[in-house]
DNA sequence: CTGTTAGCGCTTTCAG
DNA sequence: CTGAAAGCGCTAACAG
């Protein structure tokens, strides 16, 4: 396996120098970079990982961990989202890679943090005062939550702004004349951040519940117009590209949107593109959430110790006008 | 971040013999050993991933690599498999992580060969002539595949012993007396190891051909009388804790084992335990498997060099008697 | 049984 | 714009 000396050597320049082409970290003369690519080229040097971590000071690595990875179905969004943190981590010039863990205890996180080999933890599918995210406070490891459960204190992470995204959409289904609103969701209660949202409104809400998939979803269609006779518009907190329900509404007879204007919030951009049914969306940008969650995960790291000053990030997503709004039927 | 010179001075010993008191390479007074280790709890000594590696010639890391982790539902079967390659490597003292890959390039295998981050791969869910195992070959990367899909060339596998798993399963049931056993399988043909293993059983095999889900295996049983008259046992290579296969057979009134003997090959071990349909298997100890595997990797890490010799390991699983086979009804 | 020491391959100051 | 050199923290040979 070849080295920065043999690169070093074969070029005719020092050590560092080739450490600075690789790096960009200072200016090299167009001529002495040439002749340093070249023999990179010609030897297949790969700079070694352990090597740059240890004289770097800190492993150029993010890891990802994810609860019941083999249990719970994985959806297209978690797929999103690992997509997008390997790519923002990836531009940052770090890797990432997936940490297994199967046990419900603390084995697994605490085999990671005692090996020193992650530069910081990016956690997915956080659950309430999650213990993971307090083993690795308590061990200051530099970590990051998509989402913004409540883990019991301050920490860093990257979300949807979901009061302005309910905001906008309600402010879209306002502006069409509607006030009677279904609410298609899997809870039972309406949301915090939807009460915030809606309350400039002058708007009733009918929460709506269904599971997410297509089964519940069409029941629910079939029921609709019994159960909730004065509602004439839906926001969809379920993702319809996938629930069946605006099939079963085409299949009863109930046509979108003469009868009833529909907006997804929480579907994924190339979901609402690419699927069969045309729904009006305000877009779920997972990948680029992630992929800015990535490199804010690096950011992190690079800086170095513990920051007391907390980052976070959150994002809307833009209107995608697909024509499922209309006014509501006189 | 405390470090071994940092032990080594408070427990007013040397340094090397802190290295020889974690990794037991040397023997050690059990007075010196004592003061070390009260060392390490009291500074809360973590050694250093990277410099490890560094010093250690090679990365103490397994990566594993599954295609399609986020579009195909990731099984029981796949979570045993990970669970039990990260038991096996842990237990040889190194650590393992999954790879994340999405784009269909080499992009994501060249990333991890570049950083020489790992110091073997295990391939997962790999598939005919696999892109990913060539690349590894090409670059002299340690690896291992689950399974013995044919890539192209010799490797380093670990897997079931299917022709004796078949052939003892056959054996069970000609003992029995059956000579007309059904083959419920997901393909539409007769495997390669069938065929060689039943080829010494007067038996006539029927494929009975079923999707892996409760519809298709229930369908299946409603009409096999129709289409398998003659068929008194059943050799299931498909999971029949989850197939609603003999739940069906309950309902429509074939009784097991009376009217049809079955037993199941590829099922886990504690699937079939915990299972409410009582079927005697052939267990498919996944997780052991998997932890044989990953002990494998790290002997051939360990071992340096690329061999000529490969290494392999074949697993059949013991039969697990649940009462779901008796003789043919006369 | 224990200590000393020479690297592993890279990053980064410090000097030109 | 480039080179020399001092480590990063650990492993493993060598020397008691």
């Amino acid at each position: 396996m070849a080295t920065r000396a043999d690169v070093a050597k074969l070029a005719g320049v020092s050590e560092s120098t080739v450490s600075y082409v690789l790096s960009g970290k200072r200016p090299i003369g167009e001529e002495t970079r040439k002749r340093v690519l070249k023999a990179i080229d010609k030897l297949g040097y790969k700079a070694n990982y352990a090597a740059s971590a240890l004289a770097g000071g800190s492993p150029r690595m993010v890891t990802m961990m994810t609860e019941n990875m083999f249990l719970t179905p994985p959806s297209q969004i978690d797929g999103a989202l690992v997509d997008g943190i390997v790519s923002g981590v990836a531009q940052s010039g770090f890797h990432s890679v997936i940490w297994p863990i199967s046990s419900g205890d603390d084995s697994d996180i605490q085999a990671l943090v005692e090996s020193n080999f992650s530069g910081g933890v990016i956690l997915m599918r956080v659950t309430e005062n999650d213990r993971r995210a307090h083993y690795l406070h308590d061990r200051g490891v530099h970590f990051l939550i998509i989402g913004r459960t409540n883990v019991g204190f301050d920490c860093n992470y990257v979300d949807r702004d979901f009061e302005t995204v309910y905001r906008n959409a309600l402010q879209i289904l306002t502006d069409a004349g509607h006030t009677n609103i279904g609410l298609l969701s899997g809870n039972s209660e309406i949301n915090p951040y939807m009460k915030k949202a809606s309350s400039p409104f002058k708007v009733t809400l009918e929460l709506i519940n269904s599971k997410n998939n297509v089964e519940s979803g069409s029941e629910v269609a079939r029921s609709i117009k019994q159960n909730h006779p004065k509602v004439t518009a839906i926001l969809s907190l379920l993702d319809l590209a996938t629930l069946g329900f605006v099939e079963t509404c085409a299949e009863v007879g109930i046509s979108i949107p003469a009868d009833l204007s529909i907006i997804g919030v929480n579907m994924l951009e190339d979901q609402a593109e690419n699927s069969k049914v045309r729904i009006s969306t305000i877009a779920f940008h997972a990948y680029e959430i992630a992929q800015s969650c990535g490199k804010m995960m690096v950011e992190i790291i690079k800086a170095g110790k513990i920051e007391t000053t907390k980052r976070s990030e959150l994002w809307v997503g833009e209107y995608m006008d697909r024509g499922s709004i209309s006014k509501p039927p006189s």
